[in-house]
DNA sequence: ATGCCTGTCTGCGACAGA
């Protein structure tokens, strides 16, 4: 039975975290990264295709962005959520058999137009799920989700109330789109308080465990009896000049027993 | 109470991030 490494993201620009990606790529040799928050037009796909790669970027200027880099083929299904969805921020592929899709969900501060955005984005990824669903298509989503699902999520929930990213309605949304029958992948390994995926670059934040976990992988019911593990690797965001989010990694045995 | 830090843009500070 083939083993898959599927790891999320979010870089905080692409072009500043180059070196840490390949960095990262030589160091684990995953099968699947999908990055979040390229923040530019520019995609540098011949940088991985050097390393073993191919890549498939949805960008647009200065913001948001995702990509999916993968050892194996990769079948580009869609680049958003809605067509005429002028933001970077969805791409969802078939690779080795498996729907694999990428998120970045907007973060949502502050209250207004930006927080409305985020909840409608939220109800139309429910939507899609729900789709995938009730289609029988198994899947595995990862990203930057911007929720907390809960207060051990958080290093101080009382600083967050109210915050786009730790609202009731915001995590509400969030376990609606759980209830449909999917796994929040790193809690079946882990239930320990204060594991983050974030740590802010401001007030020592790294340097006080002051973080969030934002950056999940959710999979759907056949895809969780596959899977075998999900940490999340501290490592590169001790690196020179990181990224403020840190890779969170699953491994899943393979739908399909093939060779790719 | 506020800013703290980092990145992009055609900039010489604003905006976004979370």
């Amino acid at each position: 039975m083939r083993i898959m490494k599927i790891v999320s993201w979010n870089v905080n620009s692409i072009k500043a975290r180059l070196e840490h990606v390949k960095r990262y790529i030589s160091e684990q040799s995953p099968d699947i990264i999908m990055i979040q928050e390229l923040k530019g037009l520019e995609f540098p796909t011949l940088e991985f295709e050097t390393l073993g790669y191919q890549s498939h970027a949805v960008t647009q200027k200065a913001y948001n962005g995702v990509a999916i880099i993968s050892k194996h083929p990769v079948n580009v299904i869609s680049d958003a959520l809605n067509k005429d969805d002028e933001q970077a921020r969805y791409l969802e592929a078939e690779i080795g058999g498996i729907r694999v899709i990428n998120i970045y969900l907007p973060n949502g501060n502050p209250m207004g137009d930006k927080y409305d955005y985020k909840l409608t984005w939220m109800e139309r990824l429910y939507t899609r799920l729900k789709e995938l669903r009730d289609n029988d298509i198994e899947f595995i989503i990862g990203g930057d989700f911007n929720v907390i699902p809960e207060d051990k999520d958080c290093y101080n929930p009382k600083n967050w109330e109210g915050d786009a990213l730790f609202k009731l309605e915001t995590r509400k949304a969030f376990r609606a789109i759980i209830n449909i029958g999917l796994t929040d992948a790193f809690r079946v390994f882990n239930t320990n308080p204060n594991q983050y995926s974030f740590w802010d670059y401001q007030a020592g934040a790294w340097q006080k465990d002051n973080g969030i976990r934002i950056d999940h992988f959710l999979l759907s019911p056949v895809m969780s009896d596959k899977l075998i593990d999900c940490k999340i690797n501290k490592t590169p965001r001790g690196w020179d000049k990181p990224s403020d989010h840190t890779p969170i990694e699953i491994t899943v045995e393979s739908l399909v027993n093939n060779s790719d």
